[in-house]
DNA sequence: CGCGGCCTTGAGCCACATCAAGACTAGTGG
DNA sequence: CCACTAGTCTTGATGTGGCTCAAGGCCGCG
């Protein structure tokens, strides 16, 4: 189950750097401890943080491991919405309408930080620094959102699974010689790029076996990123990352 | 072509309620007048007003009239990311990276109110009120984008179509006995929904033999929205219009 | 009247979903 | 240590929704 530390010290915060805080200067961290309540929580692997439609009263961040965020269609077919990282922000739509619009669901083992939503926006009404943060994070969101709307409206399955993969590579925290963390299953692949468990599977074995794609133990490598795009996306590397 | 009036009082700004200056007490107005300069601008349909990489300095509102967001892949097949209002923001991306994120279009004609990025950020800075309206645009934004992600992730086109026109019926603005315009082609319709001219066609013409959709000269009735949605989408309106 | 856009309709095909077995892996308990 | 089980992944066989290609119809306009 989930685990829920006492009050967490920002000037501590390891991940500060990324999250929302990350402008606010140091000198100030200790005058929003009497307002911002932050709480650091460790969830395992497919526990849930939040149901969407619950009463939103808490902004989260991530500080390590994955979450999900993924909306259900009334006769169960599911959509990941967003996979989020270390320093993200999410929950935060509570602000408006006072509800979460997703479900949020740990990857797997994860540690988030927890801030009521109010202390957030008073926080940010007081610290330009924040603000600025924050309207820079949401444009974000939806940049990236928007250039998904394109992947899915306008590519094929193979051209989705592609860009996918080599974003999600760029985007990753790298390991060891290119090796990269992949904590999705091929089934939460499929329900983030709107394609069948059988069709991502059938696409990654085929390129392994074209040594376009390696695998092993949740982490994987793609040994050569040119060829993959030119087969696949017919398109340069630089064109995957840029837009759609 | 385009053509510019001279700089606009926005006391007099009959759309202001819809604008992000919404919220901001009409003795303000007076004050911002000094650091923010909008002008108003009419474009014909198929105009664009910028194109995706452009360098940005301005952003607009809709005054009348629709403007279409689109984004195009290399090899030209194009997406429409968001059909936009009387009231909406866009352009504002721009903050973020000094680039538009999309090309923006007129569909038919249209007025529009056009504004410096740092003119707008300056008065965000100073009045509350803006600074609110402006951070539940984005976060409506991103949920409404979201909600698109779902409808193009995990519905089929049957679904997609019959959920995109009952929402625009509820949300445009809504003329005589449910007549409602609808200024996109069949074509434009397809790339917002991610299908083919013909799918789209096929469908309406068989929802119109049907008696569940109506059509005359650029504008549209659903006469039984509750049968379109149980025979379509296999829900109930409320979860057409909720969520996905 | 003829021309160029849109829209419609039909016929055929293909990418992808669906259905159905196995194969592999990890956890569990005897 | 080895069955037993359950979950995930792979692979094949089959079906079909929607794309593609191709014609023709219906405007509004010069």
């Amino acid at each position: 189950m989930s685990q829920q530390s006492g009050g967490h010290a920002c000037q501590s915060c390891q991940i500060r750097h990324l999250g929302v805080l990350a402008r606010l200067p140091a000198e100030h961290l200790g005058q929003i401890a009497q307002t911002f309540h932050p709480h650091v929580i460790t969830f395992g692997g497919q526990e849930t943080l939040y149901y969407q439609g619950d009463s939103a009263q808490y902004a989260y961040t991530v500080r390590s491991g994955f979450v999900k965020l993924l909306s259900m269609l009334p006769d169960g077919r599911t959509h990941i919405v967003r996979v989020l990282h270390a320093g993200d922000l999410f929950g935060f739509e509570g602000i408006v309408g006072g509800k979460y619009a997703h479900t949020a669901m740990a990857l797997a083992k994860v540690e988030v930080c927890r801030f009521a939503i109010n202390e957030l926006i008073a926080v940010k009404q007081e610290y330009p620094e924040v603000d600025s943060v924050l309207t820079q994070r949401w444009i974000q969101s939806l940049t990236k959102a928007e250039d998904m709307l394109v992947e899915l409206g306008a590519k094929k399955t193979g051209e989705r699974l592609g860009a996918f993969l080599v974003r999600w590579c760029e985007t990753a925290p790298k390991g060891i010689e290119g090796w990269v963390p992949l904590p999705l299953s091929r089934v939460e692949i499929g329900e983030l790029l709107g394609m069948t468990v059988e069709t991502v599977s059938r696409a990654l074995s085929e390129w392994k076996r074209q040594g376009l794609f390696q695998e092993r133990g949740g982490f994987i490598r793609l040994p050569d990123v040119e060829r993959l795009c030119a087969n696949v996306c017919n398109v340069s590397v630089s064109e995957v990352l840029n837009v759609g």
